[in-house]
This record gives structure tokens, C-alpha cells and sequence, in this order.
DNA sequence: CTACTCTGCCCGTACGTGCGGTCAGTTTTC
DNA sequence: GAAAACTGACCGCACGTACGGGCAGAGTAG
């Protein structure tokens, strides 16, 4: 048995989360390997041993910013699922909102992003892998109902799917938030490629990209910021 | 002694690739801050300061990798470029090579995939970076000329050219060599949704997509297998 | 009210380990 | 015999984390 205090309870406490913070900005700067406690303490005016106290091992932190990261992408997903019908739509809902992370939390997504391949193997990782199965899912089940219903044009939706995600999930080296790029450019670049490339016909293809149209205004309603 | 003949004039010898293409396995394994030289010289059966001896620093090994990695790739893109002349084939031989390195040099391409993001900022990677830029440059001229040839419909190129980027440089998170998905159907599926996303009509676009059609054909004349 | 104890947060330090890199010297090659 | 290849011991440092204790507030008894 290791640290029990870690866990089950939940204290939820207010340096904790500020912790996290910092520490999530730290791998996203740097990556997990360079991150270290030292410099997210001295950053936040506090002692090493109190990260250790709160989060226990610096494997399980990393595991926590990926949990709390794709549990809320979960939530984000089901609700746009919910409110969009069609594939078109919700393949362009998946690319919306999985620029829209970019800006809307930089830090938590490149950490995310760029220490990916640590849900394939690493020990203690298995909760966060199984929501990062669950999301792709997701749009492999949309891309299939797609194929059946007429939309998309047949083809491998797994090989797809990963196809979607690498241009992604890539984003991180090289989009900068606060650069010119406006991401809603992106998201909609992408999208009518993309859609265009399943087989959708340009005018639905071009309403569902359109960073000002009915997914893009329905993805902005669903995800919406999060705490630091 | 169990080298193959070593080059009598040049210290390019046998011993220093040895080394390079056994750090490069490392680097893909395990990530370059996780790679060590212990390691690596420990399974040549020499001693570290050999492999100190021959690279100086381990910064330098790795620029070393990525250096010559990206000048095989450009020597290969400058190769199939010059046999064909249409766009959307010539798009489609960036697809068809982009996927073929994965099975040709599988240890230096998730190597180079995975550290990617240290050419934008590390010193010393000034030559990779530069070759990077011109491989990448030569993606978006073929972008311009196709939009321009109406071959392409119009769109942001260079937007275009980092999402065909991301497909390609996330499959070392999710391609396995060995496993039972072939590259050529990778390809050939990428290839597809690529061109069609791009506008080129299904039947040229399912020519140059097609993995014994004559695009695929070149580049795997063009690309042969390479020493580690 | 005071006194006491319990508890969760936090601190500072010290330890062990792993790693990149140095160096003086030896062996091999031409 | 000079240069290159190679060795193995060693250094210094950075980092994760184990550990013992401090402190403040809440609860409880008197």
C-alpha cells in the first residue's frame, strides 16, 4: 500500500489545483522529462516536500492532468453529440472543438498532446487511456454512421480517424495562441478539407466549417473555459 | 572482427554509424531524454567515452540524426519531384513517402518524429531546422501550383500542408512496422481523403492514391532502404 | 474562557541514483 | 611513430522522494 491520502477523497484543496497548474504549464513548456519539482516549487514560493505531499510521485501528476484533461473532453463531446445529428456535423463539432483546446486551455493541451505516447505503455495510465479510446470512438462510430447513412464516401474509418487526429493533435508544435492564426481559421481550413476529403458535398461541407455557423457556434456553447 | 569491411579512408567508419544507429533506436524506444549513452554503449559492449570520442555531446548526436535524416528525405522529395509532373501525384508521392519511412527506417523516423519539436528552439539544430523548412517548402509550392494548375480548389496552403504534416508525423504514436496494417493501405487511404479533400476528381485521385499505381511505384524506386 | 489533542497542510533537509561529460592513459591502425 | 580509437575511473550536478518535524485550526472537555 502506498500513499493512502492521495486518491479516494478528493480534498480538493486550493494550493493543490494551483500546483497542477503550474506543474501542467511546466511539461507543456518543456515536456514531462525536464519538468521538475524544484522549479514548479520555487515558481510557487513553496518547498518540494509539499508537492510530494499532495500528488505522492511525479508519474501520478502527470496521470491527474491527463484524467481531469480528457474527462473534460468527454463531457464536451457527449454534449455536442447530443445536439448535432448529423455526421457532417459532428466530425466538423470534433475538429472545431479540438482546435478551440488550443486557446482555450494552451497549457493543459500541448502537456496533453506532446506526452500522448505515455498512455500506451506507461504503468498507472490506464484511466486516461481508456478515455482517450473512448473519445476515439467516438468519431470512428461517427464516421461509420456517416458511411452508412450516404454521407461519407465508404473507406477505412479507423485509418481515418487516426488521419483526423494526427492533424490535431500536431497542432502543438507549431500553432501559438497568441499568434496571428486565428483558431477559428484553422478549425475551419481543416474542416472543409476534411469533409470535403469524406465525400460531403461543398455546400454542407462549407456550412458545417463555417467558424460562424451552427457547429462552430454549438461547439463554443459546449466548451466554454476551464479552471486554470 | 564482426564489422563489414571498414572504409579505409574516412573516420565515417563502421564503428561511429554503429553507434549512431543504436542511439537512434534508443531515442525512438525511449525518448532523447530518457536515451543515455550508459546504455547504448553498453550494448556495443564499449565503453561511453567512446561514443564521447566520436560525438562530443549528446546534442550533437541527435542533430547529427535529424541532419541526415532530412537530407535523405530531400534528396528522395528533389528525386520523385523531377518524375512527376502533375500535382496531385506529386502530393500523393509526399503521402506514399511519408508512410514508406516508417517501414524503411522505423527507428530513425519515430526518432525524428518524436523530437521534432527540438529543431524550433534548441541550439545547434540550425542545419535540421532549415532542411525541415525546405521539405516542408516544397509541400506548399505543390499546393500553389495545384491551385493555380485548378487541380486543387483554392485554399490556405500552408494550413493545408501542416494538417497533411500531422497525419503523417503522428503515426509513430499509433504505426506499428511489424503489426498486421500494411503501409501501402495506409498510404493509399491517406492518399484518398487527401486528394479529395483537395478537389482532385475521384478517378486521378484514386490513380495516384493507388498503392501499385505508378506514384507509389516511383517513390518506392526513389526511396530505398538506407544504413541506420 | 482555557487547555489539550487531533489532523491536514506544509517545510527543510538529506539521501540515493543516474547521467553527461572529463581525463589520463592504453591499444590499434596506417 | 603519429594519429586515431578506445578504455575505465572519476567528477559534479540535478532530480525524485523519504523523512521528521512545525504550525494552524477544529473539535472537545473542563
Amino acid at each position: 500500500m502506498t500513499g493512502p491520502a492521495v486518491a479516494p477523497g478528493r480534498p480538493r484543496g486550493g494550493r493543490r489545483d494551483e500546483i497542477l497548474a503550474t506543474f501542467t504549464r511546466h511539461v507543456a513548456d518543456r515536456g514531462y522529462d525536464r519538468a521538475n519539482f524544484g522549479d514548479v516549487a520555487a515558481e510557487l514560493g513553496m518547498s518540494k516536500g509539499t508537492i510530494v505531499h499532495h500528488f505522492g510521485t511525479k508519474d501520478r501528476m502527470l496521470a491527474e492532468v491527463q484524467e481531469r484533461y480528457m474527462g473534460r473532453r468527454l463531457d464536451e463531446a457527449h454534449a455536442f453529440l447530443a445536439r448535432l445529428p448529423g455526421p457532417e456535423q459532428r466530425i466538423a463539432a470534433f475538429v472545431h472543438a479540438g482546435v478551440r483546446y488550443s486557446t482555450l486551455e494552451p497549457a493543459t493541451t500541448v502537456a496533453f498532446q506532446r506526452e500522448v505516447v505515455r498512455l500506451t505503455d506507461e504503468p498507472g495510465m490506464e484511466t486516461a487511456r481508456s478515455q482517450r479510446d473512448a473519445y476515439r470512438d467516438l468519431v470512428v462510430a461517427t464516421l461509420r454512421d456517416g458511411e452508412e447513412a450516404g454521407v461519407f464516401v465508404p473507406g477505412d474509418a479507423r485509418l481515418r480517424s487516426l488521419q483526423m487526429f494526427g492533424s490535431l493533435h500536431w497542432m502543438w508544435t507549431w500553432f501559438d495562441p497568441d499568434g496571428r492564426l486565428r483558431p477559428e481559421d484553422v478549425a475551419a481550413e481543416f474542416c472543409r478539407t476534411l469533409l470535403r476529403g469524406l465525400g460531403v458535398p461543398d455546400d454542407l461541407g462549407a456550412l458545417a466549417a463555417d467558424p460562424h455557423g451552427p457547429v462552430a457556434r454549438c461547439v463554443a456553447e459546449v466548451c466554454v473555459s476551464a479552471p486554470g
